[in-house]
DNA sequence: AAGTTAATGTTATAATATAACACTATGTAA
DNA sequence: TTACATAGTGTTATATTATAACATTAACTT
């Protein structure tokens, strides 16, 4: 669930297109589709990027540089994140399952350290393409 | 467990200092640091790196952009990998928690899909910045 | 010895991300 | 309502991470 923060025009705009798109978006992509909405510049992107994620509205797919919006009202903005990505069409899922967060979420260590954050990426073939 | 490999000269030197080193190294501070043994562009260093990962002698933490030597003998050659990341000093530690990689093997999604490869990262802040 | 596959060396360039600085908008508190 | 702090903007330049393309060499296979 997240708490209602107010966007600023860049990271509205940014955000829509990013909401939008069906698959992850990188940042040069989201960058070339935003030009013409006056956001000219790589770090007007990326500052919009930073606090998105931050406040949980989009996540960072890490292994491919890529940024999808939030779609699961169960994740603790941005401190447990899961996807499954399919390794030929590259669509990502968000993964909302309670019992995977939970088991994570109580994930100690051998040295009975707790984690204040996660990020969990699965990669397979989607239904499609297997 | 690793199936031997018979590494190349490039592979081995630049598995050599990743083995060595108490952190995990990004490719152009590897590059730097091997240019004296002869190897002088980003992309020798990019194909050992590559092949490395592949047959599980390193692993990649893509929250880092940086690589660390396999030290974890149950990993499953790049297929299941699971880190702790101190979010203060940096420190990374290859996670084996037999009950973590088997919970997550058989984990299936809604849909019932199971996953080839997983790769988990965590955050905290470890024993000696807490 | 010929064919195949993997690795190398090299130059160039693509893709991803941040530093630094001057300026503007917004919220808060006296 | 002014002044102060904080966050966001616009801009130029540059740092960092990664791959394309091509000619060559090494190692393995039959």
């Amino acid at each position: 669930m997240h708490k209602e923060h107010n966007l600023t025009k860049n990271q509205q705009i940014i955000f829509d297109l990013i909401d939008k798109s069906p698959e992850p978006m990188k940042a040069y992509s989201i960058l070339f589709n935003v030009q013409k909405k006056g956001i000219k510049a790589p770090l007007q992107v990326y500052r919009a990027l930073d606090k998105l994620v931050q406040i949980g509205k989009i996540h960072k797919i890490e292994s491919r540089n890529a940024f999808i919006a939030c779609h699961n009202s169960s994740c603790q903005v941005a401190k447990a994140t899961a996807f499954s990505i399919c390794e030929i069409c590259e669509k990502v899922t968000e993964i909302s399952s309670a019992g995977l967060s939970k088991y994570l979420a109580n994930f100690k260590d051998k040295d009975g350290m707790k984690y204040s954050k996660y990020n969990l990426e699965f990669f397979g073939l989607c239904k499609k393409c297997r």
